[in-house]
DNA sequence: GTGAAAGCGCTAACAT
DNA sequence: ATGTTAGCGCTTTCAC
């Protein structure tokens, strides 16, 4: 099948090839006759534009790339859809690259988006270090960063301040004198739970004490779970923090199945909220973090950085809020 | 920042630009000491072939566009990993479109896709009928459809034959005398659903009977749970069938709540199958569906497609096999 | 208001 | 083994 271009059209209509052109960009030069006449032409055709094509002669892609970790969490699926809905709105294109371990390093995906032309990426992503967005800006293409607190001349970051949510959180605990306070280690979100750590750290070191409690996930064990079990046989807390849903709802088990009551015995909270949380009985503390804002947001904010004009439209770094949502785990 | 052409490596190396391609491409032919003296200026000028120009003139662009529904559910993000990795393994990049309702028109996504004129496009989704995967089809562009028996000249197929997965699991409940089978609805998954349906008449056609207990929820209800704690009031069955984890985890908890015990008054199993199964107490039975596993094969098949020899090295339809895994919630 | 022609950056015959 | 040149499909001056 013959893929059909511009000149067919231009030949069925019995005009220039310019004239189609003007007509498909709507340009306003164009008279209404031969506009309709061009428009039956590309209707009786069904022609379409190459994008690929327009792209060359224009510079630009209308496409951004959208790096992640890893598809699997239900959250990073919530950023996805923010990213694409805003995409959509301003007819952006969105290409996807994942940074599995093992299958691509980094610097081939960079290497990728670079060679694709994209007019500009928004990176999610906890292992990339500063050096390989660095990388990116030597390209000055236009960075969104999700997650991180960071900005540079052509680098933008949403994000949500999770050392002071957990700061604000652990001090009325602290205050309140329940002065032990625990924090699960999560090995899939590293950057995410050293936030936390420093949080926490703060609350103590307001005190003049120190912040220990922190509960590694030795590599043997298989899951959280499987070391929770052992953890919490010897050891019991004020509070329990942890970051992800699946984690809280391990504690909430083996407390169950060491009769640790919660949260009469020991508080739980879940720094990301999700519906399973709400699912858990006892149901589970948590705060609802604005995923699906995060990338509609980002996105937003990468259209301002692709307008010329719009220099100052926007600013180079957006901390978005959170709402806590009491349940059961908490008292 | 001037973006650096193959016109500038050529000049820097003093040849023509047909060489530098030719060493960009690994063609053969060039001698040693030519690619080298290429090789250097590519350094050190940091060129990096442009895509766009280069699928402009090859007329492919090593592309292919995923569709989804929404990017919200698990099994969706492990269905993107399982592409990505693939995609990877032979080159291709990856575009994502989601049919989100009310934002964007299945056809209008359809117009972008062609005009990105993609080597192929992958479908995973529970809405989208035939008759537009058939206006695809006129685009001759190969087509993998995730989750739905269906398959064309250029069209193929990577799904879970639901059907027969709950034809086989009820007989057995059926045989065994325990005859009252109840589906409950899953708005978000129509398609899903409908295949349960057929499997579970079929199993009740075989003894003469008919299929009776497809458990909707009304409208007025904002979610499942809402309107099963009214149901289990009134009602109780053998076997509950759910698709999604959440769903069971509704069951489970308003059976609790109503005093109904899983498994001994009333058995519970969750098709599709998730961590958080295994994370709710008692631990719900479930289907492990090869998630990852569809979008790979489904990316792998894509990629036999777009090789013109393969012709016949992949099948139009695969079937992908599921395994059982019995837990707290069925006996 | 419309057409002719020069690119956009690259590949692939075809020459040499 | 390397260079020349004609596209790939489109946009955009610049003439007319």
């Amino acid at each position: 099948m013959k893929r059909i271009t511009i000149y067919d059209v231009a030949k069925e209509a019995s005009v220039s090839l310019a004239t189609v052109s003007r007509v498909i960009n709507g340009s306003e030069v164009v008279r209404e006759d031969t506009r309709m006449k061009v428009q039956e032409a590309i209707e009786k055709l069904g022609y379409k534009p190459n994008a690929i094509a327009q792209g060359l002669a224009l510079q630009k892609t209308t496409t951004i790339a959208f790096v992640i970790p890893e598809a699997s969490f239900f959250y990073t699926g919530q950023i996805i859809n923010g990213l694409i809905d805003v995409a959509k709105i301003y007819n952006y294109n969105m290409v996807l690259h994942t940074t599995t371990e093992g299958i691509s390093a980094t610097s081939d995906i960079i290497e990728t988006i670079i060679k694709s032309r994209v007019d500009g990426v928004v990176i999610f992503n906890d292992k990339l270090d500063k050096d390989e967005i660095t990388t990116l800006t030597n390209y000055d293409v236009p960075i969104v960063v999700i997650g991180n607190r960071i900005s540079d001349n052509n680098i933008c970051s949403v994000y949500v301040d999770y050392e002071t949510l957990i700061y604000d959180y652990a001090t009325r605990y602290y205050d309140a004198g329940k002065k032990d306070i625990a924090l699960i280690e999560d090995r899939k979100n590293p950057a995410m739970i050293e936030q936390l750590q420093h949080g926490l750290q703060r609350v103590y070191k307001d005190h003049g004490e120190t912040f220990k409690n922190f509960v590694k996930i030795p590599k043997e064990y298989r899951s959280s779970y499987e070391y929770l079990k052992e953890y919490f046989k010897t050891n019991k807390h004020d509070l329990i923090v942890t970051y992800r849903d699946s984690q809280a709802m391990a504690v909430l088990n083996t407390a169950k199945e060491l009769g640790i009551k919660i949260p009469e015995d020991m508080e739980l909270v879940c720094v990301l909220d999700s519906k399973y949380n709400a699912m858990a009985r006892p149901q589970i503390s948590g705060f609802k973090i604005p995923d699906y804002d995060l990338g509609a947001v980002s996105m937003r904010i990468m259209t301002k950085m692709l307008q010329e004009g719009e220099k100052d439209g926007y600013n180079r770094e957006t901390e978005l809020s959170y709402v806590y949502t009491a349940r059961e785990t908490t008292k």
